[in-house]
DNA sequence: AAAATATAGTTAGGAACTTAATTATTTACC
DNA sequence: GGTAAATAATTAAGTTCCTAACTATATTTT
């Protein structure tokens, strides 16, 4: 190729254009708009998308995905006990039949087992096995200083600040007043 | 069941437990372990999915799925002239073979249809149509009435603050030194 | 101009999720 | 004590994403 002036933009800049656009076009149409609202909103979903992304790389080198990795992690702090799946749902925040899957593609590694709870044969409890522990412990000294190293660049009182606001953010999404809710029907 | 003092618990309350738990026990094991980032970095995580929750379940009442909707967004300001399927990609952040889908899906709704580039017969172009633009029409107020309401408990200065602070936790992701990068191969 | 390379889109297969329906077991009620 | 209702898990079907392989077209190289 010749020496050309082609100012090769990267994707960002794209993103950029159009939400710049976005922003004059919508805020004209809409009374509602509110481009600070917008973007705070905007910021939050790219931000985690990001950090998501890089941590779910990490956690593949091992097999895992970041589910996966979370309920290794709920069944490594309660041992030997195990814990029921219905509730292995209530801590990832998943439904029943997602934790099912889960458990089936961990027992396939060998990672977890499952056992028939002796008081109630409803439920079954998953145990993290010898693997599913070595597993852990080979992979959480590099994972935890991946997670500092991710905030190094927030000082103590910008990650206090941080967790607060995005805690304020949360409460005003679930406990809003007009939280049309379940809607349960009569 | 006779009068008890159970206290009936709601599922947080577990999660709290856990988390609490966690904390003694991990960094008591690895010295790797630096609680408040891993609390940043989980509290980021879950206030993105109550608020994306949050959307998805309003975007969902016209039928629409949060990437659905981002994609007619981005059609909507091309208007007549509409998008080629890569740039809608770069755009949003996702594989080319997940934009085929959703374009797919839109069409099939007739919110939008498919033309061939004329110049460059490789390239689709996505054009939104009338009844895609009348769809977000009758849904955008509503939505960005939402948007706003989300951040209403913020004031200007928090709403700022928290921007600065996600853009400093994103950057450190994105361009820190050790960014194992695309590892491309010889 | 032919061959190699790059680009746009689609297809195929798979993972992580969802809701709704089904099965097994326990608890509550009369 | 037997039936009804609730609970735990699974299965089935569908959505949204991914990567890798493939097709068609354009561009570059020689």
């Amino acid at each position: 190729m010749g020496v050309t002036t082609k100012p090769k933009q990267t994707p960002t800049d794209k993103r950029e254009i159009y939400y710049r656009d976005r922003v004059r076009q919508q805020g004209q149409r809409y009374p509602q708009f509110h481009w600070p609202s917008v973007q705070v909103l905007l910021n939050l979903a790219y931000t985690y998308n990001v950090t998501a992304a890089h941590l779910a790389r990490a956690l593949g080198k091992h097999g895992l995905s970041p589910s996966s990795f979370n309920l290794l992690m709920i069944l490594s702090r309660n041992g030997g006990e195990g814990c029921p799946l219905y509730e292995i749902g209530e801590l990832l925040l998943v439904s029943r039949a997602n934790v099912t899957g889960l458990v089936d593609s961990l027992e396939r590694k060998g990672l977890v087992e499952r056992v028939t709870d002796k008081r109630d044969r409803r439920v079954r409890v998953a145990r993290i096995t010898k693997a599913g522990e070595t597993l852990l412990e080979s992979l959480l000294p590099e994972h935890y200083l991946d997670l500092r190293k991710i905030c190094s660049r927030l000082n103590t009182a910008e990650k206090a600040s941080l967790g607060d606001l995005l805690t304020k953010l949360r409460n005003s999404v679930q406990f809003s007043p007009d939280n049309k809710g379940p809607g349960k029907k009569p």
